[in-house]
DNA sequence: GTGATTCTACTGGTTGGCCAGTAGTTGTCA
DNA sequence: TGACAACTACTGGCCAACCAGTAGAATCAC
């Protein structure tokens, strides 16, 4: 409830800079375009700043360019963007979920064996995964 | 891409029509309002008329009033919701989703049990599911 | 028929998300 | 210093979703 959940389109662009740590309005601009997507340089950059004015993002000067940090922790959005799909669509049930997930689309061996693994995990009654708060990167 | 995504709203209604094959507006007004939100008489119905108009449900007279019902099915449209939002969000990976579903919450032994079940039932190379469309309820 | 009740039709307003153009600013380089 | 290139600030337009008020139509009791 505190954090507010990004849009679409923020999500795009935190997705980028989540996975380079930060970036330019330029690469963020480029990166969308990468996936298929032509924006505007001006309307990414109206994108970041209400990102910025919803305290979704951040962003310091470098030189001339600005460079756009995130703000929202990657694990904790998409957990969050996760269950509240969840919650909505299905009304909280996972077997619901995953029974249309599953029956959209093929799943390879690898995904199953992770399945398993993930459940063989959850399995074990009371063992308190780490869950570092500091997360992986 | 042929039907019309339906919005949380339109969602919400739906899923009424679904559980009970086919309502009047006063009724999935009421429904609405029993989940804890109350929206006017007319809202409601302004909703059904625009998803009238989408081609998401149809309606008949029955007296005085309307009785809606539903033109998309239920099982395909929440498919489709639930592979469009895994392709968006976490680019079509399921494991990335559950990581982040089952981390958000308990999920219980039963829940576990079925998910095993989907398990093996994936496991099976080229068996098939009847995959019975018109399924339960 | 008349009136009261309950419904539907029509219409408008508000908000948020998305997109982009224009003007202004800053840095760079000769 | 002057001019150019790249960037940011400001602003507005568009559209979908959402909400609800008012007017009109159907139904029923009497």
């Amino acid at each position: 409830m505190d954090d507010p959940q990004p849009t679409e389109r923020e999500l795009e662009a935190l997705k980028v800079l989540w996975q380079q740590d930060e970036a330019t309005v330029r690469q963020i601009c480029d990166e969308i375009a990468a996936t298929g997507e032509e924006l505007a340089y001006t309307t990414v950059l109206s994108l970041l700043q209400v990102m910025e004015q919803k305290g979704l993002v951040s962003h310091r000067r470098e030189g001339k360019a600005y460079v756009y940090l995130p703000l929202l922790e990657k694990e904790k959005t998409l957990r969050q963007l996760a269950s509240g799909f969840l919650e909505r669509v299905f009304d909280g049930s996972l077997d619901e979920y995953l029974v249309h997930a599953l029956g959209s689309r093929r799943v390879s061996k690898t995904e199953l064996q992770l399945l398993e693994t993930m459940i063989a995990e959850a399995k074990r009654p009371a063992s308190r995964k780490p869950r570092s708060k500091g997360k992986q990167k």
